[in-house]
DNA sequence: CGAAAATTTGACATGACTCAACTGGAGTGG
DNA sequence: CCACTCCAGTTGAGTCATGTCAAATTTTCG
């Protein structure tokens, strides 16, 4: 079934016994999405722990001039959405959209937190998680401050090869905070010099 | 004592017993540093999870041209130091230094993983701080790419007046991402618009 | 095929950087 | 108490990276 990649992304950093992987299962809900569907809109509260099984989203914040800036992307076997709004239950600043057709499992806020306390293990799982996931917020901050948008588009395209083939240009664009025409120029420039130096 | 600190944040999210207090505390070391001295430096693995009690210190990466980049302050009661290679035990990437005499309690790794064993608790705890810590991180990404950074610069002042306060004008600079150069400009148009419009 | 979406291109504008010189404390020591 | 130095902050001229806007082109897909 389709709770085995969560649960065994979970068992992975945690080993669990069958038992308390019957306990999870017994929360965890399916759910189907087609492209450009929203998951989650700004203004909502976010009531659920979003995990992509299949396809991949995008998390993005609207700014006053109603840009868009992409905060995030979700791809198989990631967790998503706004974390922030989950774990204070206020309303959420970002969007998570479909950018394809996707299915993600998820855990709604009570049986996340009645899941703490029959399995503690996943709390440690999830402070796993978070670590991993917060040192590499930390590193992407620190790329934008070091590193002009040349050099951080080719790190991009060498650490996440999927990403760059499957999503839209200007989403990574977005992503490296950078406007799609320059990226697009970017991107000539690189052809450039790839071809001879004639 | 000084542990105080430490043990009223931990019970402020995770309500501790009296026994679970005495274990934590039994793990906690003291530590006294001056002015310019260096928590963590470049390279070392980061042995130690550590507490500002008083004080306060910056953590910085130095890039290949030498430049600094601030990555985080850290003050009182606050968390700090090169998670990342804290919780993988590789080397750390980023320099952790007192901006002033500082107080820290630290925990080591292995007393921490036996912590963690003991007082599964923390595990929660950690959870909960690192949630807010990458929501925050997440912000702070954002509002890179969608403000300006004179905008940046006054969301920061009102953020953290404790800390614009305490800590030199380069150092906030660094960490809004732009130069000394700018940051400066940027205040005396500041200073300019508060006087009258004559 | 045809329309909408994504990407590219180019002219022009600007926010932010560099570099170098200058100002103004805060020690320090004679 | 002055002279000297050191460090933080300021100022200004010139430059560069990246943004804006508008149009052209290519790709996608019903």
């Amino acid at each position: 079934m389709e709770y085995k990649n969560v649960l065994n992304h979970i068992s992975n950093k945690v080993p669990l016994t069958e038992e308390e992987e019957n306990i999870i299962a017994s929360k965890l809900k399916l759910k189907h999405y087609l492209k450009g569907q929203y998951i989650i809109q700004e203004g909502d509260v976010n009531r659920h722990q979003v995990f992509v099984v299949s396809g991949k989203v995008r998390t993005f914040y609207l700014d006053q001039s109603g840009k868009e800036h992409i905060v995030a992307f979700g791809i198989e076997n990631w967790w998503t959405g706004d974390i922030c709004s989950f774990s204070t239950q206020t309303p959420a600043e970002f969007n998570t959209q479909c950018i394809d057709k996707t299915t993600v499992v998820r855990i709604s806020y009570d049986d996340m937190e009645q899941l703490y306390s029959e399995v503690p293990k996943l709390e440690r799982y999830f402070r796993i998680i978070l670590q991993a996931a917060y040192g590499s917020m930390t590193k992407r901050i620190i790329r934008n401050h070091s590193m002009p948008a040349k050099e951080r588009y080719v790190l991009f395209t060498e650490t996440y090869p999927e990403i760059v083939q499957q999503v839209p240009q200007y989403m990574i664009a977005s992503y490296l905070g950078i406007t799609k025409e320059f990226l697009s120029n970017i991107r000539s420039q690189l052809s450039d010099t790839s071809k001879g130096k004639s």
